[in-house]
DNA sequence: GATGAATGAGACTTCATTCAT
DNA sequence: TATGAATGAAGTCTCATTCAT
């Protein structure tokens, strides 16, 4: 335990510590016991603040997912062209993925293991965030900007798995930062997804590469 | 366990049951006693023929990426331009996917419990075969069919998170076959990385889409 | 379990219970779960106050060497000579195997099945022991009361052969006490070691029996 | 397995291999796989020689006690006086414990996993020869070479002792061969026993040390 | 005589959870 | 609120033995 953490309350050092330890070693990789030692608690504390190991899982993933959510929701409801918002959820996903890469990892690999009512609860608000990725979609389709032979359906998954997948390999030293990682992304959707009579125009081309990285 | 599998070996048997039990449970939530009741097998002829249920696991990775990577040669060796190569490879690996869903499903979410030499071998043959897809880009990029401002290994990440990504939504019953999937997403990668001066050349009309789904 | 081991803590009653049984059937004659039964106590109480089953062996033995060793430096150590000192770690000794006997043998019968540092650990100290003796029979050499033609590791390794060897065939019902066994083992090797010409000393006279048992 | 053990046959084989396995880690500490795959036989080899485990284990014993208990009657009933026939059972135990002594590890840490009739033939021919070794005693005392004071049965648990205990720490390759071992004891027993007034008796000076070792 | 795949009882151990303090 | 000893169901794995070939 780090001595910074000895501020925290209980239940915010053993988040902090089982999301790190999820993210190395996965959820069934970890015991109860571990997260008490690591966190600097007893069984008694873990069990006052979460009713169960799966309590605690669930609480990672939804605050994750919670935090995503109300994020996409901003980004769907401000200012600017479905490509512009397209562009903007693309981003700010990939600043979640860098900023919480441990819960993200947690998310995408331990789903499974939550069971009944947390299972649902998760599911139902990341299908949530996907349904406003395809009503972006379908609004630059409506607007004559996305191209219309593309499935939003698909398209979406193409651009979820794109980014999410980058949880796997994403690394914060690594050559690239997030933000040029993100600027790659954009183009590259962009770019599929724009009507090409569209691409010369002058107000698409800040989402384009110019040879900067 | 069902009769058609009577005829199997104990061992074929347990790997095609537990593919199917750890595609849905994952690794951790499947006891070897599961695993014994549905393949029909027992305690003993389970670990005759597998040292420990993590040999199990390695088996089912080593399998699948085996065969990917084989594949994967067959592409890069093929004739053909960077940009048919890297279609059809595309094409090759949404195929396996469809194929060998289960296998997959296993492969992205149980490999963080492959431990020692296991993990290593499965690592280093899908490592080999990141570098295919880099050397099909880099040599796109020297014959000027690919942009060269998207760093290769990047986009070889985007390609992989795209397609891979498909072992969580894409469903044998769903609306698109793999086929039609496998179309779209060429379209997006081949319009994303293609030079803009190439797209209106008669040899690549066939990786875009025209309606047709 | 017998009711006056319940006031023993947990620990307390698997010890005493596992070193008869170990005792009676040998460390792999006997299965956790009996110890558990017999001792009142849980599976998850066991593993909760040994790491493992070894550990457990382990305690038992280090329990009875250290005993032993601690009662060795103090013989080693008291005043007297040589032959005085001699005779004393060899009633010592005795008495420590009838009133362990049941640890004793478990340390005799069972030490191969310690492995790794658990068997250094003991092996160390049962060395030390040997030292001991070393020590106390080359200064009975020096100071010419035991006959030079014995090497002393011979001479060690036959009193403890002697000594030792109790734990197989002495029985405390049985027609002769320790104290009467200590007496004839000590007229044996004090016979034996002593020179000839210092036999009729009176002082080496209470070692040697006069036909008193 | 070794070219030479080929040509024995399969029963031999297994004899040979398991009785080096049991010393090395005891019969608990070796599995039949083990066995087979050491002697270069097989599952069906193994059980077509010996109904089960324990029959092995029985073999050997049997073995190493039914020769010992040969050597012994030829002991008894050799000429010469009680003394002579006394010094020449501890020698030849000590040769016998040098040439089996894998045997004789295996006689004294495994008996006791030998169960009902196995234990009883094993026991009954130990006691027999107990019986040998007390009979050469007490002839000793009737013919007043040997001191009345010391009882019996005690002294023979303390040769048995000093003399069985070598199996623990003799070494083949050690400072002291088997026969110079075999002369330090019988000086140290024969001193033991001997009746004071006779030692300066030239019959019995063979059995004491004069600095030869 | 020999083979080795298969058996299944039973071994050791882990671990989420409870509860008296 | 917090503690940690204790619980026991369930997990992985071992191993002597059997039996169809």
């Amino acid at each position: 335990m780090e001595k910074e953490e000895i501020r925290l309350s209980t239940r915010e050092r053993i988040l902090n510590v089982s999301i790190k330890l999820f993210e190395e070693k996965g959820y069934h990789g970890v015991s109860v016991d571990e997260i008490i030692e690591e966190s600097g608690s007893s069984k008694g504390g873990f069990y006052h603040n979460f009713k169960s190991k799966e309590e605690l899982l669930f609480t990672i993933h939804d605050q994750y997912i919670q935090y995503t959510l109300a994020r996409g929701y901003e980004c769907y409801k401000a200012e600017g062209t479905p490509i512009e918002r397209l562009a903007s959820i693309i981003r700010d996903l990939l600043i979640g993925i860098d900023k919480y890469k441990a819960s993200v990892t947690v998310f995408f690999q331990d789903y499974r293991y939550l069971t009944g009512e947390n299972y649902k609860i998760v599911e139902k608000k990341r299908d949530e965030y996907v349904e406003i990725m395809l009503k972006i979609l379908e609004e630059g389709i409506k607007s004559k900007e996305i191209r219309s032979e593309l499935p939003p359906k698909i398209l979406a998954m193409a651009i979820f798995g794109m980014v999410d997948w980058t949880y796997i390999w994403y690394q914060k030293e690594g050559q690239y930062s997030i933000e040029e990682i993100a600027d790659i992304f954009v183009d590259i959707i962009i770019n599929s997804v724009l009507k090409n009579d569209l691409k010369d125009k002058e107000r698409y081309a800040p989402f384009f590469l110019k040879n900067k990285i």
